[in-house]
DNA sequence: AATAATAATTGATATATATCAATACATATA
DNA sequence: TATATGTATTGATATATATCAATTATTATT
């Protein structure tokens, strides 16, 4: 991890859009309080348990947030891209993360001082309002994910999975899948043998198609079909 | 459910810890806009799918959060009590709720519109901020939901959910329960009949007592071990 | 290119927990 | 008081999914 210097926020072409409710000013006071690292596939780029000093913006490449549980066992809640921001929910309650966030891919990400964010908030309502929908979202997310996890079955499961990973996340129906089973299956709540068995059946089902490191979706109704049925 | 008109929010005794953020004005704004009214055990005050018209607090009585999930099955979110805002994160997201609320025991509840709610995080950054905190300490309730629900046993559920309703709820350690068993399965992620039996087990075990409707902890540490390591 | 480390795959087995079915109990209603 | 309705309990059985163990690919490192 290096620190590396681009662009302004102003033309930044990946910045929140929450931004756009920021003054000129307030835009540039996030600029100055900003800086900006590289990460590699893998590395942290904050741990569960920190504080959170800092909000963080992705400009290129893709992360994940992962809640660590029980004896290593890890629930991915999301795959972020750039033009999100990310900043738990730890900072107005115990300014700590509740998660971490680590690099999938190589990633470029800057860091934003959360007192300043929090200033922000404090100065500019309809900024504010934009972080509470950005939360909201977020916590409906989190419903779904709960409500996933214990009445869905695996088939299900997977099936969300793979349609979010296709259509939200890489937006293509044939993705290079850069998570490995293990962590397809703590997106999934499943585990990794789980995983490639029931990846298999869909495959030679004809529902995906697994090649090499790619995933391709085949058959998208069907797909969903499983995704709301199981 | 009728209706019924008390005192007003400025004397409340269990209003929301955040209206003292409020000036004199802006509090008379949601008495104003309020509305009281007392509902049965079991009745719904708001419905899932319908619109987030309105803000509740409740002022006497508990009642339960709940999703409706596929086939019938419920996941009851969490057990409220007087001062405590109830507005779910679909306000400023879909404007819909995306959980039920039904009353538990007698409950009284006021109704404020969601209107003046929005106004007022949108006048008062401080009381924003409040809002802001509510919401991520809700969120971060439910990251713990889908902990335990994901990587936790039935036994570590159970005594978890014991524990809450106890502690947090109720605020004794013998407390009347009056949630059914099936609820209990719904706040822990069981059935019923699971509910039964470990329940039946920890009395055998005397790590608590079942006597009627009540349920008295009386091993508290056995039972914060279980929750931990189950 | 050779070796080590990590990830993927497969099959056999274990287990937690749901489901089903029957009965007993409690509470509400006529 | 009798009847109906919902809730609690118990036991037997089914099943989804994890765990364990071994093998094969793949990727990184020397």
């Amino acid at each position: 991890m290096f620190k590396e210097s681009t662009t302004s926020c102003k033309d930044c072409n990946c910045k929140w859009p929450n931004f756009e409710n920021l003054t000129d000013d307030q835009l540039a006071l996030i600029d100055s309080s900003r800086y900006q690292a590289r990460f590699k596939p893998g590395e942290i780029i904050f741990k569960q348990g920190s504080p959170t000093s800092n909000a963080i913006f992705l400009t290129s490449g893709f992360a994940k947030i992962y809640i660590e549980g029980y004896d290593n066992k890890n629930i991915i809640l999301s795959i972020v891209k750039p033009s999100h921001l990310i900043a738990g929910p730890g900072s107005y309650v115990d300014n700590r993360h509740h998660y971490s966030l680590a690099a999938i891919t190589e990633t470029t990400a800057c860091f934003v001082d959360m007192s300043v964010i929090k200033k922000l908030v404090h100065d500019n309502s309809s900024f504010a309002e934009g972080y509470l929908k950005d939360i909201s979202k977020k916590s409906l997310n989190t419903f779904n994910k709960l409500l996933s996890f214990s009445q869905k079955k695996m088939h299900g499961r997977l099936a969300e999975g793979l349609i979010h990973l296709a259509f939200d996340v890489f937006e293509e129906k044939k993705f290079k899948c850069y998570l490995t089973r293990q962590e397809l299956g703590e997106l999934t709540g499943m585990t990794k043998e789980s995983v490639v068995r029931l990846l298999k059946e869909f495959h030679d089902e004809q529902i995906i198609k697994l090649e090499d490191s790619y995933i391709e979706i085949v058959d998208r109704v069907k797909l969903e079909k499983i995704m709301v049925s199981g």
